[in-house]
DNA sequence: CTTTTCAAATACCGCTTAGTATCGTAATAC
DNA sequence: GTATTACGATACTAAGCGGTATTTGAAAAG
């Protein structure tokens, strides 16, 4: 990592710096807990530079979901995007989304956080939609294409089991964060396949 | 209801409506967004009172769960102990989790935050893991029992079976808040009952 | 009726916060 | 080399917080 030179660079790095530092100090005192004084500090810089690099507490909110948005959807495509066999991937789904091959538990609770202050503020609440729909679209793509791959009857139109394993792998997560031993590790993996299987050695009557 | 005339009476209607009072704050502000000011002023009372009822903000939180837990966990029996067929008892279920039978939104944003504060604070942790552990075994014993009445095989040991429940219902919930035109109402029923079904019709080999 | 008592109101304190105003300084432009 | 610019440090403000100390007023006790 060479020292930067030119100014440009060293505001950029700057503002990534600050950037980290939000999502550390976020993720461990909360939204509404982290100080912008706390979030400089952590940065190696005062809090003069977060006003110089954004407009409030809450435009360093949003940038900070920008950039970790792009993120997230690059690694949800390249976990989904694999070759590997069905029961495989859906694991990776679930550890990549337990962040346990991200940041730790950090970025988990920070997302959580902001379900929740979102189903306050609106402006917030329209950015977390908008990534939740199209996480689903990512994830209904897949799953249609697995399911065909595997000649697999689904137990719900692909769209909407593409929610349900949104959500089990969200609320196990908040499960886990309270009583880690009493959910086990492999326990959403092992309960979509099963389902899935039994569904498709036995379709509903409908379909 | 009477107008309390003794002392006691009107000292104990007090702490209830403080507890009332924070229970609506919290819910709309957050946990560290809801001020003591605020919350006695909901309740019609000053923070005095406050501070004459309870030792500190994290007394009051404390109190307002012990009270809480109580009257969740007894509407929980009254839901599982019913008579109904099994998919409307699933339902409902669901219906009572997120609320719709009771304040609404409230209580569910409510309870997300302490999960999300918990996985901060141990001592809190601690009381909320309890409280779902508890949730948890009835939550088995009615699995078992309805699995038992109408010879249903699970696709999951009962224990675990109750944890994807529980979690998918918290996961919907989430996704809710932020997209409720999305989050279809009976998806939870629909997928529990179908791949139940499914199971039960076509058990997996090693059982 | 008088005294006691205690829940609650009021006033206050120390401290932290987001945000602003100012200034120094080092990279840029000329 | 000099002037300009703007990033970031510093100092400061106003507001709000949890918590404490004191006072008030009405129910309870005698």
């Amino acid at each position: 990592m060479p020292k930067p030179v030119t100014r440009k660079e060293a505001t950029a790095r700057n503002r990534e710096k600050l950037l980290d530092a939000a999502a550390k100090v976020i993720g461990k005192s909360g939204l509404v807990g982290a100080s912008l004084q706390e979030i400089a500090a952590t940065a190696g810089l005062t809090k003069g530079a977060v006003y110089s690099q954004f407009d409030s507490k809450e435009d360093l909110l949003l940038a900070l979901l920008d950039r970790r948005f792009e993120l997230g959807h690059a690694q949800l495509l390249e976990v989904l995007s694999g070759d590997t066999p069905m029961a495989e991937r859906i694991t990776d789904l679930d550890t990549w989304h337990r962040g346990e091959k991200n940041v730790g538990r950090l970025w988990a609770t920070l997302e959580l956080e902001l379900s929740l202050t979102g189903a306050r503020q609106p402006k917030l609440r329209k950015k977390l939609r908008d990534r939740q729909r199209r996480s689903r679209e990512y994830l209904t793509q897949m799953i249609e294409k697995i399911a065909e791959e595997h000649n697999l009857t689904l137990p719900l139109p692909a769209g909407e089991f593409a929610i349900v394993l949104s959500a089990l792998s969200d609320g196990l997560l908040v499960h886990w964060l309270n009583d880690p031993k009493e959910i086990p590790e492999d326990l959403f993996a092992r309960f979509i396949v099963a389902t899935v299987l039994a569904v498709s050695a036995n379709p509903p009557p409908k379909a």
